[in-house]
DNA sequence: TATAATTTTTAGACTTATCTAAAAATATTT
DNA sequence: AAATATTTTTAGATAAGTCTAAAAATTATA
């Protein structure tokens, strides 16, 4: 059984692994953990033992098949813990992160199979995420319109439908790009404009952005 | 913040304390935990610095007001997470126990009076010990009649009303003595017997014993 | 392409919690 | 009460995970 910080390792991997296919650097990884580049290289060596991670020196980490498997299990633990305690235990959506980190270590099948039937199989959690299945599989590229989300809820920006110089640095200027998160905040019925956040500053678009 | 050990530690010396007013032997801890009595020692040691115990060499440990709180804690967020198990996951109750293990160390004082006030505030865990309060307060001798409890419920034996010598032969017989814990299997309508089952057998008791 | 800057690894140290084996204190027997 | 047995503590070792500082490798720059 594999300790919390080797899992808090190979979810950090995961989660790097998602925007590139090189090898993850000593460095992010250290950077993502709040850690030091010779505490990853040392963990990494013993995942690479371990046969979770491929490890070549000074060229980075890649998951293998089983580190990637236990990653997105990890990683399904804590969004199902993240709406559990939002539909069920009155917490706000900004404030389960903390709790999930604890949880997703929670080592238990049943517990996780039986959560994930008492939520009623969700496919995402509070941030719009989606939940991986019980295999690992998860489905990284679930577009949507930003104009078909909710309000309360947020999304990552993973591609643009109208790719016009024009609206690009329109795009660029709001500083909306790929891998961003956008909150909705509030929508306008008469004409389906809406209130949005980013990291730094909210503002209305109309409908057609 | 404590760690999981310290508060496996304090828990420990929290349930040896309830059948002794004495200081709690560095053997009887070890025991309890599965581990040194050299281990103890140095543990009890700094739970001695941090002042959530009293300890003086060679006569065992107390714990402090603050010890105790602690302590009390831990079990009743144990035993909420056994209820939830229980009521709304699906366990059995003799299958919670290992998981609780865990849950009972998550740091989070919402979460635990979410639970609580999910539950509806019980007052008892599925194996019918209580649950302590928001400050640590607990039923200790909260005495009911076996005839009283219901299927499926399951208690521990405190103590005895009819202390004649011919009973008291009779459930050494049965090996039914005080801290021993006794589950009601089922109850018949017609004369108020019970099928009531031990931690080795089952067996038939009338509604007068 | 040499040199400088950055990244990564190594070496050695620290902390927490544990262990074994031996020494010290306490309890029990005779 | 002296001898024996048991319990408890001490001393030193180990493993996991982390850190700092220095060395080695890689990448960028001039």
């Amino acid at each position: 059984m594999l300790s919390k910080s080797e899992e808090n390792y190979l979810k950090a991997i995961f989660h790097l692994s998602i925007k590139t296919d090189k090898g993850i650097s000593t460095n992010a990884i250290a950077q993502q953990l709040e850690t030091k580049a010779s505490s990853v290289t040392d963990m990494v060596k013993k995942l690479s033992e371990k046969e979770l991670v491929i490890y070549v020196k000074y060229q980075g980490v890649t998951l293998t098949k089983r580190g990637a498997s236990i990653a997105a299990n990890v990683i399904r633990k804590h969004r199902l813990w993240e709406v559990l305690l939002v539909e069920k235990l009155n917490f706000n959506w900004d404030e389960v992160h903390e709790v999930a980190e604890q949880l997703e270590h929670i080592h238990s099948k049943k517990l996780v199979n039986e959560i994930d039937a008492f939520l009623g199989f969700p496919k995402h959690d509070p941030h719009g995420d989606p939940i991986p299945d019980k295999d690992g599989n998860i489905n990284f590229l679930e577009k949507s319109l930003l104009s078909t989300i909710e309000v309360g809820e947020s999304v990552v920006c993973i591609g643009v439908k109208d790719t016009s110089s024009d609206f690009l640095r329109y795009l660029d200027k709001q500083e909306i790009a790929l891998g961003k998160e956008i909150a909705v905040l509030e929508k306008e019925a008469f004409d389906n404009s809406m209130q949005i956040r980013m990291a730094s500053n909210e503002f209305t678009i109309s409908q057609q952005i």
